[in-house]
DNA sequence: GCTGATGGCGTTTTT
DNA sequence: CGCCATCAGC
């Protein structure tokens, strides 16, 4: 502990030791951000601060997570656990339970999550009877977010000449109004969105001078990392924090700023100085990641870019080899190429599984890439898609312990309350809406009320199943104020019945369901074991405090499996890799997204490119296909990546290009990729193009080289091929064993035809 | 209520 | 091109 300042650079020292007032910590890829932020939390606690009189703010629950555990190796666990850490929003979620009275919430609101308040838009557009194609669902509630990030209340909203100009050119005047009614029916079923939580916090905060002193005065200390993340409403609540003690350090990189469509605001990190003219200013310069060669090359790259902070992030490392830049025909071989190389490399090199990162703009893009790596049996893991706590089961179980908790919470009510079936159909709960919507209440105070049921005109069996359902609720709730929340999760599951609908099932589907229940009884027993105290029973409105705030981003069972990583760049964020290939780099990084980047945009895509090459420690390879297109399909007239070329060519690898599937590609030139194919409707053309491309399947290219494609690719590829060769002809659909398949194809003119294909071979049946 | 057809639409993601 | 949401129809 005593030479903790010893394990430092000069930079890192003395930014460690500046604890007093305002101080911007630009951290370049991999020089030791985390490492800063956690020594520095330290030396304040070194130095005679105390723990509960510093805030630590992160992005993510596992860098909390993570920082924790950093600081509680250098100072202990006692401090450690002292310290207000933790993301945005779990931090001021815990304020607002304490605070709740002065926002007129109750302090068991519940928290809606982005499936939720998709849920409550739907049915407001459905309220106001407007066409749902012409208002998106999605696109309002990115309204909605935005305006919320930027502290526009609806009122404001509806007022601004701006913003209703807007929605009116986008033909959806009405946007403020759903707004409006968005945020009355948030508040009549006490819930709040991610976004009110920081919004809240900051009308919190302007309206109770007294609260915010309060909190002014505790947190003497407030650090925050990845400021080029922060939106405007949680700049807004660290500087009114920090406005006393004005002790606030930002740690962040502007050139790894890639959110801003989440509302994240790089300008908050380039002005911080304008905010805080004493600020001291550190650059952490030197990279402990990467070769010099992929420092340089990612140098190179951003340096591009007009707004940023300058800084010169260098390497002492080896110099490496260079970038390596590989193009594929098809995205098949792209991802043969790159598996292949994984493959050679586990082989010659004696790494591990685990060294390899696959990174892409877009989920959608690791498909080619797990099949390839499932034909050469390589463990894999892939990062995104859906969480646990969105699963249906999960959500409808939390669904029944909201509601008992919250009994106002509409959105729970409406997911459980004919589930499972219980015959209380769709229009028994449109009913009960209105009948809400008219009260201005919640769609429970509704049910329990005989008066508004009476109204509303039931006939005897709704009324009794209605009445079972409350019963059902109101026998969990005698429990939920004195029962842990284990056994009354326990007691919910089972008398709801929800398992029932799984059990007994031999569908995998369903088993997984059920374990996802189990699963969450597991993660319920951790809540109330970790909280257990004598005096205290955790009760199940604690574990649904923080529910909605919780992601399984780093999952248990994934982590520490030697397996080749699959991800987004978004995703990558924050990690490292030795080897990384960038793939599918054609036309930009996302396929679809050719020219159209505004100025702004072109340099959040480069920082994005930026952030994926600073991954690697060893060596970055980026590779793309010539035949993808926007959406599947063949095509060759592809640019490559128009990012590639920002990288100045010195740190590229020139690589043999004897095959024509390899080497760099020529830029600026119609000489890549001049054939038409897909555009020309000359059948000779498109034949050409498929024998060719039929000739790179037989003949892997040179990375790939002793490399056979499995029998099911050739298939896939025949598919194309057929596709490409006949112009017109439509696939339908291919039937029988991979090695040895008919594919059905629609020609306009001569109906359908079935090919044999027998290891891309074609062979006309019928 | 469930199933098949049909049509529309399509980044990145944390909380 | 495929996936999803939605809806008609049993």
């Amino acid at each position: 502990m005593e030479n903790y300042l010893d394990q430092l650079n000069d930079v890192q020292r003395t930014a460690v030791q500046a604890t007093q007032g305002p101080c911007l910590i630009v951290a370049g890829a991999g020089s030791g951000k985390t490492r800063v932020l956690t020594y520095r939390i330290a030396h304040l606690l070194a130095t005679g601060v105390k723990p509960w009189n510093i805030l630590a703010l992160t992005f993510t629950n596992k860098a909390a997570r993570e920082m924790q555990k950093r600081i509680a190796q250098l100072v202990g666990e006692q401090d450690a656990a002292k310290l207000t850490m933790g993301t945005f929003h779990s931090i001021f979620n815990q304020i607002l339970r304490v605070e709740h009275e002065r926002l007129g919430f109750p302090s068991a609101y519940t928290i809606y999550d982005t499936a939720d308040s998709k849920s409550l838009v739907k049915s407001i557009v459905k309220d106001l009877r407007l066409d749902d194609k012409v208002y998106k669902i999605n696109h309002i509630m990115s309204r909605i977010s935005m305006a919320k990030n930027n502290l526009v209340t609806a009122e404001v909203y509806r007022t601004n000449a701006e913003l209703m100009a807007t929605d009116n050119a986008n033909r959806m005047p009405l946007i403020g109004e759903i707004y409006s009614r968005y945020v009355a029916r948030c508040r009549q079923s006490a819930a709040m969105d991610f976004d009110d939580l920081l919004l809240y916090t900051n009308i919190l905060f302007r309206d109770n001078p007294d609260v915010l002193d309060k909190y002014q005065n505790k947190f003497k200390y407030v650090l925050v990392d990845e400021y080029q993340d922060t939106n405007y409403a949680q700049y807004l609540i660290i500087k009114k924090l920090a406005q006393q003690h004005q002790n606030i350090c930002v740690v962040g990189d502007d050139a790894q700023s890639i959110y801003s469509f989440r509302g994240a605001k790089i300008e908050n990190i380039l002005n911080f100085r304008n905010d805080y003219p004493q600020c001291k200013l550190f650059k952490l310069e030197q990279n402990y990641r990467s070769t010099q060669n992929i420092v340089s090359a990612a140098n190179s790259l951003i340096k591009k870019n007009e707004h940023q902070i300058p800084k010169d992030v260098f390497s002492e490392k080896d110099e490496g080899e260079p970038i390596r830049v590989m193009a594929a025909m098809t995205e098949i071989e792209e991802s043969y190429n790159v598996v292949g190389d994984i493959f050679a490399k586990i082989a010659n090199l004696h790494c591990h599984y685990s060294d390899f990162a696959v990174l892409y703009r877009t989920n959608a893009q690791s498909r080619t890439f797990e099949e390839a790596l499932r034909k050469r049996n390589i463990a894999y893991k892939i990062y995104g898609g859906q969480s646990f706590y969105q699963r249906k089961e999960v959500k409808d179980a939390i669904a029944y312990m909201r509601l008992t908790v919250n009994h106002n919470d509409d959105e729970a009510l409406r997911r459980i309350i004919n589930y499972p079936a219980r015959g209380i159909g769709e229009t028994t709960v449109e009913k009960i809406a209105h009948a809400a919507f008219d009260g201005k209440c919640s769609m429970w105070s509704v049910i329990t009320n005989p008066m508004a049921m009476e109204a509303i005109g039931f006939n005897k069996g709704t009324t009794a199943k209605v009445n079972a359902f409350i019963e059902l609720i109101e026998s969990f709730v005698a429990n939920v104020g004195t029962v842990n929340a284990s056994d009354m999760a326990r007691e919910i599951i089972d008398r709801a019945g929800i398992k029932n609908e799984y059990q007994g099932s031999d569908d995998v589907e369903d088993r997984s369901r059920l374990e996802n229940i189990e699963e969450l009884m597991r993660g319920i027993d951790d809540y109330v074991a970790a909280n257990y105290t004598e005096s205290n029973t955790p009760l199940l409105a604690g574990f649904l405090e923080n529910v909605a705030l919780i992601t399984d981003q780093d999952n248990k069972r994934t982590e520490g499996t030697d397996s080749v990583t699959l991800m987004t760049i978004h995703s990558a964020k924050g990690l490292e890799f030795p080897y990384v290939y960038i793939v599918g780099m054609e036309e930009g990084l996302f396929p679809s997204a050719m020219s159209v980047y505004s100025q702004h945009e072109l340099e959040e895509e480069r920082r994005l490119f930026y952030v994926a090459l600073t991954r690697a420690m060893q060596q970055a390879t980026i590779t793309f296909s010539r035949s993808r297109s926007k959406y599947g399909g063949a095509r060759e007239s592809v640019t490559p990546s128009r990012f590639i070329k920002d990288i100045d060519p010195q740190y590229l690898s020139q690589m043999s290009s004897g095959t024509g599937t390899m080497g760099r590609p020529t830029f600026g030139s119609s000489s890549f990729g001049s054939s038409s194919f897909g555009q020309t409707k000359a059948p000779m053309g498109a034949s050409f193009a498929a024998r060719q491309r039929l000739q790179q399947l037989r003949q892997p290219s040179a990375s790939s080289a002793g490399i056979v494609p499995s029998p099911i690719d050739k298939v896939r590829a025949g598919a194309t091929v057929l596709h490409s060769m006949f112009g017109q002809g439509k696939v339908l659909r291919m039937e029988g064993e991979a090695d040895s398949r008919a594919a059905i194809i629609f020609f306009p003119k001569a109906g359908e035809k079935k090919l044999l294909l027998k290891f891309a071979k074609l062979q006309v049946v019928d």
